[in-house]
DNA sequence: CGGGATCCCACTGGATACTG
DNA sequence: CAGTATCCAGTGGGATCCCG
């Protein structure tokens, strides 16, 4: 979709602004399992549709199938057909999407290894939460 | 929310399985806005919402009130309210949200850098699928 | 200024069944 | 095996108005 964004009439992206198309890739990983799909692939070994979708735990066969076709719409992923019967079909990160891969490796690597941390900062902020309704004592903080 | 999952009764996360905790923690940047809050708030400096609100262009006071809370919840972000008249509310990262919005900010440096690559390869994606409604010729390779 | 309260709808994405 | 086709519920999130 052609937001009207044209780049060179404005010399530049800022992903801040609302019709920036940097946006949209923005959004693309903010698709719940773009991020899994990226990571999984991201060896460079190619994997094919069932295999994903065991990886994937819990997805379906149709919200996989448009995770995979947004993918490689926007040039992040190759689908390949081996028209052999039965038919085969292997998925491989491009460059770009190797890129992106590892940058969302990170983020997940992160989520790993904190994720105990957050846990205990939710059931610290909903006990609170639970205490005291609402109203004062918010986390007001002295003179400025 | 407790899934029920417990991390010593498995010895090891992997965010690739269903009831995993750390799923959770990629949905909240699955969140629309949550990457761009936190990279906005990256550098140490506080902000107050309607510094952020005019920053992250096109959202609205509701939702960033929510993603923002999401945040807090989380224990990647403070809020910090200052009782004066009028109100004046300073959001800030914590040491855990500095760490994601760092990383978070190499994503939106790379979807600034390449944007245009991205564009190109949906425009071909796209004008591809048009001349080939759909059958035969999908991108098919030879024997195996 | 910094939200809370409401209304509401489009769209995401889950479940299920079917097919080349 | 690798999808497509339907159906459908839930909700993310936008618009609008209001309040302390």
């Amino acid at each position: 979709m052609d937001t009207g964004f044209d780049l060179r009439k404005h010399g530049g992206v800022d992903v801040f602004l609302r019709d920036c198309p940097t946006r949209s890739v923005l959004e693309l990983i903010a698709s719940k399992w773009t991020m899994l799909v990226l990571v999984a692939l991201e060896d460079r070994r190619p994997m094919r549709f069932a295999e994903l979708r065991r990886r994937l735990d819990g997805v379906t066969s149709k919200v996989l199938t448009q995770t995979l076709r947004a993918l490689e719409r926007d040039g992040l992923m190759t689908r390949t057909v081996y028209p052999t019967v039965p038919p085969c079909v292997e998925y491989q990160l491009t460059k770009m999407g190797q890129e992106v891969g590892g940058l969302l490796q990170t983020i997940t690597d992160w989520s790993q290894a904190n994720i105990a941390a957050v846990q205990a900062a939710r059931e610290e902020f909903d006990e609170r939460a639970t205490r005291q309704p609402p109203g004062v004592g918010t986390s007001s903080a002295g003179g400025r």
